[in-house]
DNA sequence: CTGCCATTTTACCGGC
DNA sequence: GCCGGTAAAATGGCAG
C-alpha cells in the first residue's frame, strides 16, 4: 500500500460515507416535515413519537421496564399511578 | 455609552455568564456521578431517571399525556397495553 | 383536536414516518458496511469516524473568528465598523 | 438487583439527584437574570447568546486543522511524518 | 460488558 | 399564548 494509493482509497472511503450521511440527513429532514405537517393538522408531536417508538418495541421489553419502575416507586412509597406509561 | 465603556460592560456580562455556566456544568457532572455510582450499586439508570422525572411532573400532566396516547393507540387499533407508562 | 381522532389520517402519518425511518435505517446499515470494509482493508474505524466528524465540524465553523468579532460589534449595538478596536 | 430494593439507599440516591438539580436550576435562573439585565442595558440577548456559544466552540476546536491532518495520517496507518503530502 | 459517541428527544427561551 | 429555533438530557448503538 503506497502512500498515494492509500490516500486515494482513504478519500474514496470518506466520500462514500459523507455521501450516505447526506442522504440520511435528508431523510431525517423529511421525517421532521411529516411531524410538522401532522402538528399543523392538530396532532401532538410528542405523542406521535411515543406511538412510533411503542410500535417498534416489543411488549416483552415494555413489561420489563414497567415492572422495574413499579418496584422503585413502591420502594419510595409512591403509589404506582395509573397514568405512568413506560414510554 | 462610549465604545470603551460598552466593551468593558460587555466583557463583564460575558464573563459572568461563562462563570455561571461553568458552575452549572460542574453540577451536571456531579449528577452524572451520582447516576454512575447508583449504577455501580446495581440500579437501573434509565429507570432512576424516569422516577426523577415523574416526581417532578404533577399527576395532572401525566393523566393528560396518557389519555392522549390511549386515544391514538385506539385509533390505530392497537390495544392499550398495560405495560405502557407515560414516561 | 378533542374527541375522535381521524384514524385513517393518523395511520397514514405513522406509516409515512415508519417508511422513512426504514430507509434511514438502511442507509445507516450501508454506512456500517463501508466502515467494515475499510476495517478489512486495515483502516482504524475509530479514527475514520473522527475524520468524518472533524470534517463536518470544520465545514460548519469556517470563519468563526470573524463572525465572533462581528457579533461583539452587534452586541455593542454598533454597526460593523472596521476602523474600531472593540475588544 | 432482583426482588426488594433497598428503599433507604434508593431514596438517598433520588434525593441527592434532586438536590443537585435544584442547584442547577438556580444557576440557570441566575444566568437568565444576567441576560435580562443586559437586555435592560440595551444589549441584544440573542446576539449575546451567540457570542457565548461561539466562544465555547472556539475554545474547543482550536487547532482542529492540524488534528485533522494527523488523523488522516493515522487513518492511513502512517506515523505522522512531516515530509509527506498525504491528502 | 463497559464506556464512549451519535442520535434523538425534551425543555427552554426569546420573539411575535 | 404559540411558535420557532437553540441548548440540554436521555436513549441507543457501536467499538474495544
Amino acid at each position: 500500500m503506497t502512500g498515494a494509493v492509500a490516500a486515494d482509497q482513504l478519500r474514496s472511503i470518506i466520500e462514500r460515507i459523507e455521501r450516505l450521511e447526506e442522504e440520511k440527513a435528508a431523510l431525517a429532514e423529511d421525517i421532521k416535515q411529516v411531524y410538522a405537517e401532522a402538528k399543523a393538522n392538530g396532532y401532538d408531536v410528542k405523542t406521535l413519537r411515543r406511538v412510533v417508538r411503542l410500535r417498534k418495541m416489543d411488549s416483552h421489553d415494555r413489561s420489563e421496564q414497567e415492572a422495574l419502575l413499579e418496584l422503585y416507586l413502591e420502594a419510595l412509597g409512591m403509589a404506582a399511578d395509573k397514568a405512568m406509561p413506560v414510554i
